[in-house]
RNA sequence: GCCCGGGUGGCGGAAUCGGUAGACGCUAGAGACUUAAAAUCUCUUGGGAGUAAUCCCGUGCGGGUUCGAGUCCCGCCCCGGGCACCA
């Protein structure tokens, strides 16, 4: 409920969020009713309520107290059209992931979460089956966003440097993946941002290295980014000593080094980089080939065409005493030879960044902090929270980077806590992805006050033990939430470190070939079917379009298939009910025997059925019950809903067919059909003549022996093509279907006058003669 | 560029420890019922040939392994998604 998504629709309204969202949430929450939803509402929560997010904010006073949390300037991705930063993970290719604008580049003094401290431990429980079991899609996300590259950090020595103004030697630090590459390092990069860059300019080299630094820093994110890919750079003047090689080379800066990717630095190797290789080719520095094709390493002398990148099979040259080692062993060699001269060490960088939790907007939770002019960021008292959110007129975001809270002096004049004299609210309201990264731990404790949440409470009911999400949360909301629950845990508050133990990401359901969604304008409001076709049906064609995970296309012709299957189960609870008034001893309040446990068939306790239709093969439809029970059970807990349904319309089919209402038959079809449509399960539940809900009688159960048929139709092939069917007895043995085979016309035209080389047989599937 | 997922009838989709491809549903066609329509019921519905029994072809494309491939292997194409001047 707060948040950019909330507000923004707010600002198009023209109404004020605070009065909006409650009118929104008693329209969803109706919604979810009228959908069969079975929530306990008693625990029900909104984040924008101040006696949930009183703890959102406690929660970040937890972080900051644990030197989780941090303030500095940074540049930082601002949206212009929402006017407010964005976190890297809300920005999309370049772009805003709420309203697709190209994102900007601004210093702003911002609040972070030290979530890179958390990075291998992200990742490694993702490999942690007793803690995850995740779809392989959403963890592959994550793997990819935490970006983890094994390498080494190499000291490039400044000694050497030329003239300049005098500045003391400086050790460049690089870090690379190929510390095998490290003799063909013929110039160094530095980030145009680089904090050595002015030690290693030369006087003359000034004035254009202070031009290109000026004018990248007037570029924005995108263009620097994922703009064209000309290479640009100018060189300092000085110039570093090579650890392995021992010759000195040219340090360059230029923009595609990153200042926030590895130390910021690079030793390019044109000969084996690609971007390096441009680079070199443009200013014409040196190229040096350091490793070669395995077969042609005699061959090394003629000048690279481009650069040579085998990661794998690659051999060492003009490397000393590396020469003819493989890629994977130089690498390691390499490293443990620059580490024992001091000049080198094996590391690891991931590529996640610290998470930026400030938000120039009004519809979040003020992030409770005031600011004194002698004791800096001054966390409120837990006392005092809530810090509440203001309800003002002007709650439009504007261009000049500061919350429309910072319009509010009599709301941010506040005295300091610490000394009280005048200080000044933070006037940022943190991201909304706070407050969902810790609500499932609100969920069961909704109704203490006194605390966030009950420890008695979350150790019975948490972890999450199944989640169920879009995959567009997988490097948002899923992973800021395994974060917030490591913070947690390793300050001793929960007693466990991965949130959601079972995490499924659904599919997205297509309408008239585009994804669903609001922006597209092709939703379908289930207000309109559901009063059209009913709840169930609408809930049964949502499971029955397609496969839980990959979603399905919604076609509106289709959902007759469903209502028409609940109109035939209808009308056989009614041909139960008829045939018990036909002087049946049933007992309407109990249910009946399942049939293993001895009790007498369904036939003997029911009237013989209209004499015009075939006698009921009470065999064929027992099996057919057994099959249900077992597929629509697995298939529940697989969440394989299409299949699930197919299966009970099968069911429903044979029971037609077969005209075999029988009470016991029918109520189990009722049993299981009620998590997929529990009103009408409910409802044919007493016109069964049961009292109580449906949802309290036991779950029927299967015989995995009576879901085989005694006899079976195996296919016989001929040289591997199908040429006919024999029917015999289950498990039979390959010399009577042989033999059966052999009766048979069909077989006998393709095997007529040729020899069976060999005859494979898999029992109770298929008979293959292979003939010569 | 790298890494995942997926390409099956007119449509949504079944079937993956290699073993009868097309379950279930939709659409369409024919018939029954009806004064008529709707609803319901019955039958047909991958393509081709044949009166028929039956045969040939068929799971994105090209090869391969196998008695047998939608399923496995190699090489491509297309669609969806993740990452991306990340060193």
């Amino acid at each position: 409920a707060f948040g950019i998504h909330s507000e923004n629709y707010a600002i198009k309204l023209g109404i004020n969020p605070a009065e909006l969202i409650p009118r929104n949430i008693v329209n969803f929450r109706r919604q979810l009713r009228n959908i069969g939803g079975m929530f306990d509402w008693r625990h029900e929560l909104s984040t924008t309520d101040p006696a949930y997010y009183k703890w959102t904010q406690w929660l970040f006073l937890q972080l900051l107290k644990a030197g989780k949390a941090y303030k500095k300037a940074a540049a930082v991705n601002w949206c212009p059209k929402d006017q407010t930063v964005l976190a890297n993970e809300q920005v999309i290719d370049g772009r805003c992931e709420r309203c697709g604008t190209t994102v900007e580049q601004r210093t702003l003094e911002q609040w972070f979460f030290r979530i890179t401290e958390y990075a291998d431990r992200l990742l490694a429980n993702l490999d942690d089956k007793s803690k995850m079991d995740w779809s392989e899609s959403t963890t592959l996300a994550q793997r990819n966003w935490l970006g983890r590259s094994e390498g080494a950090e190499i000291v490039f020595g400044g000694e050497v440097v030329g003239a300049h103004r005098g500045a003391p030697s400086a050790d460049i630090r690089v870090f690379t993946t190929r510390p095998d590459t490290v003799f063909g390092a013929t110039f160094m990069v530095l980030a145009p941002e680089h904090p050595l860059v002015d030690a290693f300019t030369t006087l003359d080299r000034k004035g254009d290295v202070d031009a290109y630094r000026r004018s990248v820093a007037s570029k924005d994110l995108v263009s620097r980014k994922v703009g064209e890919r000309e290479k640009t750079g100018v060189f300092t003047g000085g110039h570093a000593l090579n650890p392995a090689s021992g010759k000195p080379v040219p340090v360059w800066i230029a923009d595609y080094v990153l200042m926030e990717y590895g130390t910021g630095a690079i030793m390019a190797v044109p000969g084996h980089d690609e971007r390096d290789f441009d680079f070199a080719r443009k200013f014409g520095l040196s190229v040096a080939q350091v490793v070669c094709h395995p077969e042609r390493s005699e061959g090394a002398e003629a000048p690279l065409e481009a650069a040579y990148v085998d990661n794998h099979q690659g051999v060492l040259v003009n490397s000393g005493q590396f020469d003819g080692l493989t890629v994977p062993d130089a690498k390691r060699a390499i490293t443990t030879w620059l580490a024992e001269r001091g000049a080198g060490k094996a590391v690891v960088t991931y590529r996640l960044h610290d998470w930026c939790i400030s938000r120039q907007r009004y519809w979040g939770p003020p992030i409770p902090i005031i600011y004194c002019g002698e004791h800096g960021a001054v966390p409120v008292p837990e006392k005092d929270l809530p810090v509440i959110l203001p309800l003002i007129d002007d709650f439009k975001p504007d261009d000049t980077g500061v919350s429309p809270l910072a319009r509010h002096e009599s709301w941010y004049h506040v005295p300091c806590p610490v000394c009280g004299k005048q200080g000044r609210r933070e006037t940022d309201v943190s991201d909304t992805f706070l407050d969902s990264a810790w609500y499932y731990l609100r969920y069961p404790s909704t109704e203490f006050d006194d605390r966030p949440f009950d420890a008695e409470r979350t150790k019975k009911w948490l972890p999450v033990a199944t989640y169920i999400g879009g995959n567009e949360h997988a490097v948002l909301h899923l992973l800021y939430s395994r974060f917030i629950s490591m913070v947690l845990h390793d300050l001793g508050l929960i007693h466990f470190d991965e949130p959601f133990k079972r995490f499924r990401a659904h599919g997205h359901i297509v309408k008239d070939g585009a994804k669903m969604s609001k922006s597209r304008g092709n939703v379908v409001v289930p207000d309109e079917f559901i009063s059209r076709w009913g709840a169930d049906t609408f809930r049964i064609y949502l499971m029955f379009l397609g496969p839980f995970q990959e979603g399905g296309d919604f076609r509106d012709e289709g959902v007759s298939g469903p209502r028409r299957f609940l109109d035939k189960v209808w009308n056989l609870v009614g041909d139960t009910i008829r045939d018990d008034k036909g002087g049946h001893s049933r007992t309407p309040d109990s249910r009946l025997p399942t049939p293993d446990s001895g009790s007498p068939t369904p036939d003997s306790r029911l009237p013989t059925p209209n004499p015009r239709l075939p006698t009921p093969d009470s065999r064929l439809v027992e099996m057919k019950r057994h099959q249900t029970v077992r597929k629509v059970t697995e298939g529940l807990e697989e969440l394989r809903y299409n299949t699930s349904i197919a299966a009970l319309m099968e069911f429903v089919n044979t029971i037609r067919a077969e005209n075999a209402a029988t009470s016991d038959v029918v109520e189990d079809l009722i049993v299981m059909l009620a998590p997929f449509a529990p009103h009408f399960a409910e409802e044919n539940w007493e016109r069964l003549g049961h009292d109580g809900s449906i949802f309290d009688s036991p779950w029927p159960t299967w015989d995995e022996r009576l879901t085989v048929e005694d006899t079976v139709e195996i296919a016989v092939q001929v040289s591997g093509k199908t040429r006919s069917r024999v029917t015999v007895a289950r498990d039979a043995d390959q010399g009577v279907v042989v033999e059966a085979a052999q009766r048979d016309a069909a077989v006998r035209r393709f095997t007529e006058g040729k020899e069976v080389r060999k005859v494979v047989y898999v029992p109770n599937r298929l008979l293959n003669l292979v003939v010569g």
